[in-house]
RNA sequence: GGAGGGGUGGCAGAGCGGUUGAAUGCACUGGUCUUGAAAACCAGCAAGGAUUAACGUCCUUCGAGGGUUCGAAUCCCUCCUCCUCCGCCA
């Protein structure tokens, strides 16, 4: 969420980040309701300090037995109730009204994010490994784990429906193999903090990263109940610190999570329904990182290289990207995507996500701070990342780790997690 | 699901209609004392908002939301949550 006073002293550069969205100005239109709003509750509190006053000297009298002069105040008081009530109702008004504009406005980008109306224009940061030349035709992980008997897209559609599968045998395992990779590897090597957190959250919970207002549609809700399912664990990690105020000390806080997330997928029929790339289920190891203001573009680059170890010890070939300014998500100040090469689909595809959102998340979960010694709280700042999601890093290790008779080398490092098992047949 | 009891400041814990934003203790911060530390003593110590150049003043908040009242941490209603016992259950 954007601070008011932050809007009402930087005008021009609230603004021109909006304009990097794309969206069109908009502090003129909120520091007027501002103003309104501010009024009004000048006049209200003016009034209900007048009667707090008058109510004291009630108390005063009846204690000191002069009944007559109580009952004379009380009239006083009972004259301006009525305008109070106005007051305070119309105040309240324009504040959820501001609130609710300031809550369904994006992050302002950084000033030097790439222009761009879509994902064609991120900029390329770093590659990393060697494409692998196959001599032979490279098949997509569908074609792989369909021909093994190990992935079953049909069965999944009976009992729940299209986006969803059931992994079988070594499949399976590997699915489990590459979880547990990923998380040792993230709190031994990387020393974040494990956290198993509920899939199933509260609105608040979804306000509070930024999911809703607006994007509602995206994601599950539970009927006849304020309940929701986690489209990442992002959520569910970074709420745990609402109406919180942290210990310096205790900062950066980098925690990682694995859970299964749940995305409705609205707006996105007819693409990539083949295979298991984009469902309505899949399991993500998640990282969350809380720190001061200070530090939160090291901790992006660090998060990041998180994300980039785990392929690295994969051995799988990807690329960083930069988000461009028409790709950034709702939070997001700065984004970086990382993609794995898929030689089935000859292509780059996102595997991972690492965004920092400034204070945008804590300011909308009040997630705040105090340094030692200090009576003054301060916003931490929030980063969010995959560290990765685990379906997608299976189809990168079944593509790239194929052989010609769609046997599928396990790679060195999820061995010890596969009892040894060298090849998927 | 049934019965009962709680939710108060960083923590513990009073208050149960009238200067109570809240006693007291611990923790924390500053000071006195001390070679230094401890102890002791003194002082400070909630968040958010409005206003102000600033000092300050004012408003709100005692789980959340409504209500009663001139006035609510204190009374009433609804919800959330925690604990104990019973039932059910992985």
């Amino acid at each position: 969420m954007h601070d008011i006073k932050f809007i009402k002293t930087n005008p021009d550069e609230f603004d021109a980040g909006l304009t990097l969205r794309g969206l069109d100005p908009l502090a003129e239109k909120l520091l007027l309701k501002d103003e309104i709003r501010r009024k009004v509750i000048t006049q209200s509190e003016t009034l209900v300090a007048e009667r707090n006053v008058l109510s004291k000297e009630i108390g005063m009298a009846m204690k000191h037995g002069k009944k007559d002069k109580a009952e004379e105040l009380k009239q006083q008081v009972a004259k301006s109730k009525e305008e109070v009530t106005v007051l305070e109702n119309k105040a309240k008004e324009l504040i959820d009204d501001l609130n609710r504009d300031l809550m369904a406005i994006p992050n302002l980008p950084y000033a030097d994010t790439p222009k761009g109306t879509d994902e064609s224009d991120n900029e390329e940061i770093r590659t990393y490994g060697t494409i692998k030349q196959f001599d032979f035709t490279p098949k997509e992980h569908y074609e792989l784990g369909e021909n093994l008997g190990q992935m079953d897209f049909l069965t999944a559609t009976k009992i729940s429906g299209s986006r969803f599968v059931i992994l079988r045998k070594n499949l399976a395992r590997l699915e489990r193999a590459l979880s547990s990779f990923m998380l040792d590897t993230h709190i031994i090597e990387h020393e974040l903090e494990e956290v198993q957190t509920p899939v199933i959250v509260n609105s608040s919970a979804l306000y509070g990263t930024g999911q809703l207002p607006k994007f509602g549609e995206d994601l599950y809700k539970i009927e006849n109940s304020d309940f929701w399912l986690i489209p990442t664990a992002e959520v569910s990690i970074t709420n745990q610190f609402s109406n919180t105020i942290i210990d310096e000390e205790k900062l950066p806080i980098r925690m990682t999570a694995l859970t299964q997330c749940f995305r409705s997928e609205a707006g996105s029929a007819g693409r990539d329904t083949k295979g298991m790339l984009r469902q309505h289920q899949f399991a993500k190891v998640e990282m969350v990182t809380l720190s001061k203001p200070s530090e939160s573009d090291n901790e992006l680059e660090r998060m990041t290289g998180c994300a980039e170890n785990i392929l690295k010890k994969l051995d799988i070939p990807y690329r960083v990207v930069r988000l461009c300014t028409g790709d950034l998500g709702f939070s997001a100040r700065k984004t970086y995507d990382i993609e794995v090469w898929l030689p089935g689909q000859n292509t780059y595809r996102e595997i991972s996500s690492c965004s920092t959102t400034g204070e945008f998340q804590a300011r909308r979960m009040k997630a705040r701070f105090r340094k030692k010694s200090e009576k003054n709280t301060e916003f931490v700042h929030t980063l969010n990342g995959s560290g990765i999601a685990i379906g997608r890093c299976l189809i990168a290790v079944m593509e790239n780790y194929q052989q010609a008779d769609g046997s599928i080398i396990v790679p060195e490092v999820l061995r010890p997690y596969m009892g040894g098992l060298e090849v998927i047949s």
